[in-house]
DNA sequence: GACAATACTTTGTATTATAAAGTTTCATCG
DNA sequence: CGATGAAACTTTATAATACAAAGTATTGTC
């Protein structure tokens, strides 16, 4: 016969402990993008705010793209941009919002755990069988 | 006169030391995808490698996301897969390819960079002027 | 008052993440 | 032994979106 016997049937896989374990579900969207995470960590680093101008250099973005960022970051309720009304040049000013700080600050720990992840050390093999080897 | 006198232009803004301090250019797009992370971060706790069916459970993803992303991923030359043609059923096995494991750990050192600078204990003020502090 | 420059915003395109449908091989059941 | 179901993927299609290029508006300068 050809085929295997069918007594090892329902191989159970990973236990189903650890289903998920590296799903990351806390990496939001929103904040899990290179250009805003600048953003967002550049403002993390300033809680006074900052203008478009220094952002733009800080986070060596174009004037068109950070606008585009800054406006989603706005609508996610991340930030909140305030237009100078009284200077010589129109002047926009960015901060972080309480509750961007707040979620911000999660995503962070969530990027924490990756970090942590990654480090191979003392981790518990997580596989279900020992595998035929590949040969190099 | 309403406007500004001349004397003060070229207001250099940021003095240009720390251009470019949070552009994270080390966040190479292929690594830096919520679902490839999380794949990335379970090869990286399993060097033997993982099976498709494991990687799926591992990283809560659909049949299609993870064929998807572990293509790319191989096509990065980031990864490789290994076609079971010993066993009953096709299995597909992953691994970290040396290099691989080499870029990780470079993408995930630029991760710690985002996590230190998010905390905003005793970073320098990088703004460039006191800035009329929106009421808020 | 023409010309360059600053400080942005809007529009268009090309990439791509995800979902839905499709394929292939094997096991089981009547 | 043909049908049915399931496991293990792959392919296709669509909807979202990052980025670049062009546009707008105000200001300063010659």
């Amino acid at each position: 016969m050809s085929h295997r016997a069918s007594t090892d049937k329902a191989q159970p896989a990973i236990t189903d402990a650890g289903a998920g374990r590296f799903s990351y579900d806390g990496l939001d969207r929103v904040m899990h993008e290179k250009a805003r995470l600048g953003i967002l960590a550049s403002l993390a680093a300033n809680s006074d705010g900052l203008l478009f101008k220094d952002l733009k250099q800080l986070c060596a973005l174009t004037d068109g793209n950070l606008s585009r960022h800054l406006t989603v970051l706005d609508e996610a309720g991340l930030v909140e941009i305030w237009k100078g009304a009284s200077g010589p040049r129109p002047q926009t000013m960015c901060r972080l919002t309480a509750n961007g700080r707040r979620r911000f600050t999660q995503y962070i720990s969530v990027l924490e755990r990756v970090v942590t992840d990654a480090q191979p050390s003392t981790q518990p093999d997580t596989r279900s069988q020992p595998l035929p080897r590949p040969t190099e």
